[in-house]
Order: structure tokens, then sequence, then C-alpha cells
DNA sequence: ATTTGTATTATGTCATACATATTATGATAT
DNA sequence: ATATCATAATATGTATGACATAATACAAAT
């Protein structure tokens, strides 16, 4: 009975599911890269000895993935992957579980707290203006309070991530955005923000880390947006304790 | 020939691609959420008026992003995405372009300077000693100089995400490792990091981040990083205004 | 009660045929 | 000769029907 443990397990893998790594290795045996066109379902059904159904599959994953691109009725040929873009059609807080759900938002507050140095580096002049601009209006309709309406702090902290000139970080705010919603929506119906104690009797507005990003330094920008953040950290640090 | 711009262009999507929409209406009409089973491919082909070919390949494509989960033979169910496992398969260094390289490279820096506030919220005395054991055994082997090798890097970064407490992050930079050391190889050939000039003579070792975790604060933490990660936020920053 | 057989069922795989869009090529008209 | 229009060739897209296979439940057997 004890030789049982001896025994491994029989490879259960589907024919499909063979059929795509063969694929990934033949790629790379043949060095081929993006753009490189690749061979017709048929030929690979033929050679692999499957059908062209397995086939097929295989491929569509590879196409889902985004490593593949399918030039309709013409042929298919390699692509490079979208990182991004593989997140999109999931991204769907209903069908994420709250953990996850947390995880995302955390994430994004780290994103938030992090990319000080990137916009110091790539800020510009026309940004700043931009970034005025979108201050101002919300001045225009806010009551002073710390509670902003949600698109106004969507605005705003959008043309940061704009500013810090990183394509896949700011497409990947983009997907974090329906999750930060969801989790603010939710946040401000527990308790009223504008009620929010900052520790320091004072919260940090846009406009001071507006006039922060003009005048300061990473550093000081860091610890501007530290407490900007601060109603969102006590939340998340609070409820992880109770 | 004006008014053509009126024409919108009319829908060019494949009958999977429709079926694919139709089928996430499909669960959030019906309130489905993961766990919960969902009809046979059959039923849906008659029910939408398509072939099982098609249906198959809609579902294929949510099977490939981790929407579903398929019990072989006997049925899918709806499960909760794995939001990281799709990186997994594509994120390969060769695969990807040099500016999805530097995005993700940087995307890790900006995770190290962020995480500082959870590293504290959630640091425990046991996972303290095993980041002095990863210390010490560096400095056993180390020149004292800026340069390590990179499995200690790995390792004395790797159990800092870990005690972030957030799996999604963690999950993530185990991804971006591969990324990280492929860009880190190919730095440490251009230039000398044992050379390098801290811009005030002295460099922050991992010994003394860790020093900082015990007795500092978020803040002097952001400040010791930034300063530990000098060598490549001067190497990015450089390079991109060559 | 545990094991073993059996029917059922939904997915996995196969084979074939036809539809459709793209492109190239050649035919036609001005 | 240039532009426009048919035509054929090609690879993917879609449909259909069949059978294989694995998971499960339940009956049968010891």
């Amino acid at each position: 009975m004890e030789r049982l443990k001896k025994l491994k397990p029989v490879d259960t893998l589907s024919l499909v599911d063979k059929v795509e790594l063969r694929l990934l290795e033949f790629f790379k045996e043949n060095n081929l890269g993006p753009g490189d066109p690749i061979p017709k379902e048929l030929d690979f059904a033929t050679n692999l000895g499957v059908s062209r159904t397995v086939v097929r599959e295989a491929l569509l994953r590879l196409r889902t993935l985004g490593l593949i691109e399918s030039k309709k009725h013409r042929g298919m040929i390699l692509k490079q992957p979208d990182i991004i873009n593989n997140f999109e059609r999931i991204m769907d807080p209903t069908l994420l579980g709250t953990k996850t759900l947390k995880n995302l938002f955390e994430l994004r507050m780290i994103l938030e707290m992090g990319m000080a140095d990137f916009l110091f580096e790539h800020k510009t002049q026309k940004e700043l203006d931009e970034l005025e601009e979108i201050v101002e209006a919300e001045e225009a309709t806010s009551t002073g309070k710390a509670r902003f309406s949600l698109d106004k702090e969507v605005a705003f902290h959008g043309k940061l991530y704009q500013i810090s000139k990183n394509d896949t970080l700011q497409r990947f705010q983009g997907l974090l955005l329906p999750v930060f919603e969801y989790v603010y929506l939710k946040e401000t119906k527990d308790r009223d923000l504008d009620e929010y104690h900052y520790t320091k009797g004072t919260f940090v507005t846009h406009r001071m880390l507006l006039d922060n990003l003009k005048v300061g330094t990473p550093e000081t920008f860091r610890n501007a947006m530290r407490r900007h953040l601060e109603p969102h950290f006590d939340h998340i640090f609070k409820n992880g304790k109770k």
C-alpha cells in the first residue's frame, strides 16, 4: 500500500494543453518574434498529428493572451503581448472577491505613494497648467471640505498618472479605477469623510498637492500624498484589525 | 462625400466576439458569481442560435482569462478570476518590447517606494528575524560594496513584499522578477555599481533598511529606500534624457 | 459496508463541408 | 494607359454530426 507513493501521476493534460506548449516551443526553436508570420492551422494540424480543432483551440488561447494576432482570413502573426489588455476584460468588481478587491485598492495607494520621483522627473509646465485647471474647477464647486466628488478625484489623480509618463502604469491605474470607485463608494457609505479628523487638524487638498508638485521635492510630495490619503489608510488598517 | 462621415462603421465583430459579450451579460443578468454552475455548451448554442463551435470558442476565451473553470466532462462553473495568472504565461522578457520592459522596471521601483506604510503596519517580529537572517547571510559573503549578488537582492526585497501581506502585490512582484533580473543584468553590464557615487557619500544597505524598518517610521523608510534605489533611479532618468 | 460494475452526461476530439473576407491577378472600360 | 471592376485563390470563420473519454451517481455484488 505504501508503495503507491512511488507512482507519479500520469500527465492528465488535454491535447490542447500539449499543443499549446508545443506551439510555444516551436516559436522559440524557430526564433520567431513579434511580427513574424506563423504557419496556418492546417499545417500545424497535419504536422502535429491532431485535428484542426485542437490546433485552433490552442491558437485561440494564445490569441486570447495576446501573443498572436489573427489577420482575418489571411493568416496569423506573432504579436507583442499586451500585458494590460488581459486584465481589462475581467476587471469587474462584481466578479472579484472582496479580498482581491482590497488588495487592488491597496495596490493603487502604493502606486500613488511610490510615483513621486517620476512625477518630478517628467512634469512639464503644460501639464502643471492642466492640473491647475482641474483644481480650479474643483474649487469652484467644492465646499472646502475633505470630500470631493468622485469625478474630480478621478480627474486629478488620473492626471498625475499621466504625468508619470509610464504607459503601463497609466493603463494599469485605468483598470484599477473601477475597483477604486467601487471601494470608495462602499467606504463613504460607512462613514462621512467630511467628519474625518486628520491627525494634524488639517487635511491635504488637491491644491496643496499641486503646489507641492510645483515647488516641492519628491520627498515632500510623498509626505503630502500620505496625508492626503490618510482617510483611506486609516480605513484599511482599522478594518484589518477589528 | 462629406456625408460619409456620418456613416458609423458596422460592427465587424465576429460571432465569437458577440457570443463572448452575450455570455458576460448573461452572467450579470442572472447574478451569477464565483462557484455558480453555468449551462452547458449545447444549451447555450441552441438558445443563442449559433453552433456549438462558436459557443465553445467564446467559453474557451473566458476560460483562458480565468473567468470560468471547466470541470472536465462534468460542466463549467464561474471562477474567481486570477488576475495575475494571465501574466505568467506571457511574461517572457524576450517577447516583451524594450519600452514595456522599461515600464515594468519602473513599476517595480514605484512599488518598492510606495509600500512602506504597509510594511510598518503588518510587520511581525518573526518576519523581522527572518529578514535579519537574510541580511546576515548577505554580510557574511559581501565585501561591503554597493553591489550585491542578484539572489541576495531578490531574497531581501522578496521578503519585504511578503511582509506587506498583500497577495496580489506579492505575486505581481514575482512576475516582475524576471524583468528585474533581465534589466538588472543589462544595467550592470553598462557600468560598475561598485563605483557608483551616492549623493551623500554613503549608500543605503539592506542592513540599514532593516534597522530602519525596526525602529523607524514609514517616512524615514521611504527616504532610505529612495537612496537605496538611487543607482536605478539615476540610470533610468539619465538614459531617458540622453 | 466496501467494492465493483454500469449508465448517464457534458466536455474533449475528430472529420468534413461550406461561408466569408482578404489579396492578387487578370479583364474590361473609359 | 489608368482606373475600375470581375474572378480566383487562400486561410480563417462557422456549422454540423459523430464518437471518445472522464466524472459522477447509483445499482449490483461480494
